[in-house]
DNA sequence: GTGTGATCATCT
DNA sequence: AGATGATCACAC
């Protein structure tokens, strides 16, 4: 928290010279630019193994865009959804759950150049009461879907903090599953993420209780 | 293919 | 304009 205290109010393009980081023009490319940045500033463990991003303190890091008016702008990746049959039973023993446990949020503040960007206060999160049953709530109605096969009823309207959205390199990426009448379909990678609703009522909370 | 990091581009 | 569906880069 000193670490990312101290970054506060700085732009990205300073943060990126005091690494040694190139600046990207735009994100189109490197979408992933900014969350690399801040791993490596911060020094969490960078790697592309499924555990947390401060292994050793059981934290995530995520950055999260805010526009110019201060609200987030996107939703929040938070893991893929295994269609293989290997997904958590229950909301206890699920990786959306183990991801969501301890978050170190990052806002990035502005809509311009990624270099002009500044560096927000960070916010370490953890659910309270009712934020966790919620999202256990839409955990557990997506993740019934998705281990009875209906796939085919699986969209991002569903769910009110969490949804499942595509997760994969492109839509053609296809993988065999179990469909309804356990008969073998294909179906497209998919992903829980964060609805910016969701992000942006806690962090608007966090940083007013922390004011 | 799966995982990490996310934002882009289009539709309503 | 906000949300949904699609996509980009890299490691393995």
């Amino acid at each position: 928290m000193f670490r990312t205290t101290a970054l506060a109010g700085r732009r990205l393009d300073e943060l990126a010279a005091a690494i040694g980081a190139t600046v990207p023009r735009d994100l189109k490319r490197d979408k992933g630019w900014i969350g690399t940045l801040l791993e490596a500033a911060l020094g969490a463990s960078a790697s592309s193994r499924p555990v947390p991003d401060f292994e050793a303190l059981g934290i995530e890091l995520k950055t999260l865009p805010l526009g110019a008016d201060g609200r987030v702008r996107e939703s929040t990746f938070v893991t893929s959804a295994p269609l293989d049959g290997s997904m958590a039973h229950t909301w206890e023993a699920s990786r959306v759950r183990e991801k969501l446990a301890a978050v170190l949020w990052v806002p990035i503040v502005g809509d311009g150049p990624p270099g002009e960007r500044l560096i927000g206060q960070g916010v370490l999160w953890r659910p309270d009461p009712d934020e966790e049953a919620v999202l256990r709530a839409d955990w557990e109605e997506l993740s019934a879907m998705l281990a009875l096969g209906e796939h085919g009823e699986v969209d991002a309207r569903r769910g009110v903090a969490l949804q499942l959205r595509p997760k994969a390199a492109t839509s053609s990426s296809l993988t065999w599953t179990l469909g309804e009448e356990g008969d073998w379909v294909q179906a497209g990678p998919v992903g829980f993420y964060l609805r910016a609703t969701f992000t942006r009522a806690l962090l608007e909370r966090r940083l007013r209780l922390a004011t």
